[in-house]
DNA sequence: TTGAAAGCGCTAACAT
DNA sequence: ATGTTAGCGCTTTCAA
């Protein structure tokens, strides 16, 4: 990219270059002549600084990192772009990485992202990650983070995140509420917080109503996938002929659950009722519609940057680091029955 | 962000700068072991080189942009996983923005591109882009631009796209041989090139079938939403009682007819036939299952940054600019009938 | 009111 | 084999 500078212009103008950057800063010591003519000529070519000189000179990009565990998925796509929205809206432009749920990966991102220089990083942990080193060490360069989605207790940084094991309760009691006393669970990957909250929500709902947890009937789903929920499906009707009801972990698996429900001929929700997680779009479309925790991305990717632009402000003292908890709604549909 | 220095590793070892900045390049001219104490202390520190004096030294930064029309939608989705991961494979990350499809702010996400002085930049042109200056005194200040997706056959660019036209001429060739004969179109915002070219493939399909050309069988979805289609289902079956089939845009609107019509009780397919463009995740979980067009927005992104990365590398002359055609496939599910 | 100069961190041509 | 120096474009302090 060839851009005039400012010395290009100062010489078409025959005045010197500092007089010039002061003039288009509007400095106050500028004749309003000069300034009109500055201004005139910057226009008229068009100028536009060179922004690798401005952050070598003041350290800062006004570019930002987002590291999600997956692009093509619709909750982080509201993530990406809040972000992306919010971080216009105040100055900033984001690289947007993705993890693909590997530790590996994640670790090369954000080694990635130092090496850009950017001013701060979202980021939302990979399945897989096991150690936080890498975190930590771009916490020692003084790159603010904010963790969102999927956090880590133990990191002391700005974080937004869901009661998760709230929803799972609400919307395991919502089953229990429409009779259903059987009911299984798919749940994620072991490692991320999220797991282990919505497991303990849908364990104390049950053990608040009355029915014992049966570790038997919790699943995993390995890669949160369709094809994980249509063929968990088969095992947990083996398992369990009797069960009346299958709490998913996410959306995408629920669907896969109902799919393979409806070609088993299995009536949902009379004999068997679905609930799942996210309120994704297709959760509307699937036959018959799909009930639901709606998660809102686009807040908790708004909130993510807000929280960092506190932190790039120097708003925020190591002591006074955030947690924002995204409020979280049930959504029912036909999946499953209505309230006794 | 507070990295080490070439000149603070210098001064630790000292030596000179040059000499540090050498080693860590491997050039021949330094000693074995003052390579070695300069890996080994650049190691220790975790040196990393500012981006932005590198940049500003070579008036590179390994940075592109990525324009979408919109970020929460699968295709374009696809479209951003493909870029990012080829970027990153060659070198370079993504600043990602959102036009919204709005001329206004694709104008402005241009020239955000500008002032962050990428290196390259890709985009899908905005339904309501109306004039192309936006992009040519982009490429007069000697950015390559590539086109994706939605083009302007006026811009001498490298662009990737599919071939609408055959696309939508072999969708509606498939409701004729299963039988349909009183065909719906609804398309989209008159502007892009890919309405035109569906529109096309429509009316030459039926044309070449001898099935004359009805103008008002053709109605508009504005914003090619579920709402639309779920709208406009209700406007075709008024106008055309005795309709046999409707083909869309897009998956998106042709999911929305499916659920208007299942509400409405119509047959799907054999009083109504439905076919989509595109080949969301969700036309799989529909009721029934949409026939639709296959387009890999992953094969547009990998193609669309190679075609940026041979500019990039300075491989291709005014003269040159290259056309990919990516292909698309007939998807065949529950929403049409079988082949007569 | 204007300009000269230093310096951000890096690279590379050019000494030594 | 190592070091000196100039310069990328901008900002800002200090001098005139």
């Amino acid at each position: 990219m060839i851009k005039t500078t400012l010395k290009e212009i100062a010489e078409a103008l025959n005045i010197s270059i500092s007089t010039v950057s002061k003039a288009l800063k509007d400095y106050p010591d500028v004749s309003s002549k000069t300034k009109q003519r500055v201004l005139e000529m910057a226009r008229s070519v068009k100028y536009s600084p060179n922004s690798f000189a401005q952050s070598l000179r003041s350290n800062k990009s006004y570019i930002i990192g987002l590291i999600v565990p997956a692009i093509v998925h619709e909750f982080f796509s509201n993530i990406i772009q809040a972000v992306v929205e919010t971080a216009k809206k105040n100055g900033y432009v984001v690289i947007v990485l993705e993890s693909d749920e590997s530790y590996e990966l994640e670790q090369k991102q954000i080694d990635i992202l130092i090496e850009k220089n950017v001013d701060g990083i979202l980021i939302s942990l990979s399945d897989n990650t096991v150690n936080f080193n890498h975190i930590k060490s771009a916490m020692e360069l003084g790159v603010p983070i904010v963790l969102y989605d999927k956090i880590s207790k133990i990191l002391n940084c700005s974080k937004v995140i869901i009661d998760d094991h709230n929803a799972a309760k609400i919307a395991t009691e919502h089953l229990i509420k429409t009779g259903c006393t059987k009911i299984a669970h798919i749940r994620g990957p072991l490692k991320p917080q999220t797991t282990i909250d919505r497991m303990k929500g849908y364990k104390d709902a049950l053990l608040k109503n009355n029915i014992s947890y049966d570790k038997s009937l919790v699943y995993e789903s390995a890669n949160l996938s369709f094809e994980d929920g249509y063929e968990l499906t088969d095992n947990i009707l083996k398992d369990h002929p009797d069960l009346d009801a299958i709490f998913s972990f996410t959306d995408m698996v629920a669907v896969g659950v109902l799919t393979r429900l409806n070609e088993l001929n299995i009536k949902i929700p009379e004999q068997v009722s679905v609930i799942g997680f996210s309120n994704w779009f297709l959760s509307q479309v699937t036959h018959p519609g799909l009930t639901t925790i709606d998660q809102s991305g686009h807040d908790i990717g708004r909130h993510a940057f807000e929280l960092l632009l506190d932190e790039l402000n120097g708003n925020v003292k190591e002591s006074e680091k955030k947690t924002v908890t995204v409020p979280t709604q049930l959504i029912v549909r036909k999946s499953t029955r209505p309230i006794v």
